[in-house]
DNA sequence: TTGAAAGCGCTAACAA
DNA sequence: TTGTTAGCGCTTTCAA
């Protein structure tokens, strides 16, 4: 009743039934314009009438493409973050955006997406994976300074574009945004609202994005003249933030401003800040970093440094398509403005 | 530098490099193991110093296996949620450990899991990969009613399991929790506290899991007594939770026990019931479903029934391997209990 | 145990 | 404009 044990019809086939050659039949799929319109109708209704799809496998034997690329989010081993990668990978609401924004350049193009977690375990066999030239490219998430899949992707040889600042020199294209310029916007703000004693809590800072805002957090503060500059680590999660909001409540009482290095974390401080019953933003302002749309759920609603996220996916995946269609041309990377959003946090 | 304008190797350099045939090489890679040993470590060699990896293209021609699955999160139709479908699914945890729970029995027999969004624009996109045979099978994570992506991959001869029961039937194996006992256990908890009036606020109604869950919650009060059934509609994300509670304080300022459908929504409606002034658990009782981490970050710490996502997904991933290799088999679906994990907050 | 040879289904020169 | 033909790199009989 199933009956797939007979194999689907292949170019051959078609051909005949439509009396053709399979060179033909296979202009015709390509949509190749050298095609008499008459024989044309003909191949198409013999493609129907067969149901007739193409062999992948057989195609990209020949035309060494496949079509599709992949997103890789990786992490290179772990680090004993409370919450385990895969967790914290499916919760953040910036894959989402990512995926979103690649998607929009590369499906109208006929591209496939396909997504992969790289986590330790898995990290053998995506290398794998990618080698094997399952996929034409990959558009790498990898947030770690210390993180060698870059390195050795480029090293195989497989095309890829990274999502920000690699912490090692890698000869590949990256997109990032100006996360100094944002975190001064922050602060700016802050420091605009009359707060004295400002201290942010910071990503893991082991990561280049982490390590960027809090550069420019100290770049900020002490444009404004204060001297002190009381920071806490987090971890990127909700759970990760209230703990560091704790940490600094209690080293920092009498913090008045704190700019919180993304929105994820900046809501979990939210919360321990007005279970301690600090309002916000009359006590405490807060501001947050990625404009996610955890931002808007906070409470209440968060001020934030906007940073394009789908805007940057997609100029990855255009910068990738470049780097597949011209392997020789040197990295490109290209910088966004990130801006401010004012709710009522701050 | 990036010198990859070259070729990569075939089997039949290594051949030539090793000084054996073709078939040799092709049997060390695939572990066979009538090969001389000796031949066998000449051979090893020779790939190490060529650097070889094996065409994907080129073996999955011949063996019509790819040794890849897809795991495919599908949406209909735009059902207007506040909240866009891939924001939705990369925020809530579920996907996570799905993935987690399929890749423990897909790793160690070196399938690659590849994930994929179908929501429209995506669908066809995604239906064409997986017809065109880039993968042996696919985990079908499609949670509405009306969705026909399931029949239409079954129809199609992709052989697929799904992660809950279909809305239509459809010849394919899946894997459940078994719903109504687990929303029984939460109510029984709820009316054993001694709540008079116990609401519900339910997922998608076109989604069965939210269905099930509802019929499950309709049969557990009237089996306490209450007859009333007070339920609000939700949309299973953290921001419909909150909506929801709203509207359910509005409609039943007396209720004093909750029975929401999800933990992300649970730990929504905790906010609201807390801004409103209600206590948890004194005031209003309040018990999730999934046990996800979300349920420990909520304040207090969340009661909730437990389904084993990890473990079904593994199950899923073990029955769509029988499927594969016995494509004659009847589908085979699994029902797995739920646990009602006590925390504070009911 | 090893090798020779025949394809897997497709695209792309090249000829006609 | 169409058809013929030669592979793409691999696995897998079948003989040796």
């Amino acid at each position: 009743m199933t009956g797939s044990d007979t194999r689907p019809p292949t170019l051959e086939q078609v051909a005949n039934y439509a009396g053709v050659s399979r060179a033909t039949v296979s202009r015709v799929i390509n949509g190749v314009q050298t095609v008499d319109p008459e024989l044309r109708r003909t191949v198409e209704r013999a493609i129907a009438a067969t149901g007739y799809v193409p062999n992948l496998a057989a195609r990209s034997l020949v035309t060494r493409r496949t079509d599709s690329i992949a997103l890789v989010v990786s992490e290179p081993e772990n680090r004993g973050y409370e919450t385990p990668f895969l967790t914290r990978t499916f919760t953040d609401p910036y894959l989402g955006r990512v995926t979103a924004g690649a998607q929009e350049v590369l499906r109208p193009l006929g591209i496939h997406l396909v997504i992969f977690l790289a986590d330790p375990p898995a990290r053998e066999h995506v290398m794998r994976y990618l080698r094997q030239g399952h996929v034409d490219g990959a558009l790498l998430i990898s947030s770690h300074v210390d993180d060698p899949l870059p390195g050795q992707l480029v090293d195989l040889g497989v095309p890829c574009v990274l999502s920000c600042r690699p912490g090692q020199p890698v000869h590949t294209s990256y997109v990032d945004v100006d996360q100094r310029a944002g975190v001064r916007m922050a602060v700016d703000r802050l420091a605009g609202l009359g707060r004295r004693c400002i201290a942010t809590i910071t990503g893991p800072l082991d990561m280049p994005a982490a390590q960027d805002r809090l550069a420019g957090f100290r770049a900020a503060v002490a444009a404004h003249g204060q001297t002190d500059v009381p920071y806490v680590e987090g971890d990127f999660t909700r759970g990760g933030g209230e703990r560091a909001a704790r940490t600094l409540l209690a080293s920092h009482p009498d913090v008045d401003g704190v700019f919180v290095a993304n929105d994820l974390m900046a809501d979990g401080a939210l919360r321990v800040l007005q279970e301690a019953g600090r309002r916000v933003p009359d006590d405490v302002a807060v501001i947050g970093f990625d404009d996610s749309t955890a931002a808007l759920e906070c409470h209440p609603p968060l001020s934030t440094v906007r940073q394009p996220v789908e805007e940057m996916a997609g100029e990855m995946a255009q910068l990738l398509l470049t780097r597949i269609r011209e392997p020789g041309r040197s990295p490109r990377s290209v910088i966004f403005n990130p801006e401010l959003i004012l709710r009522a946090s701050a």
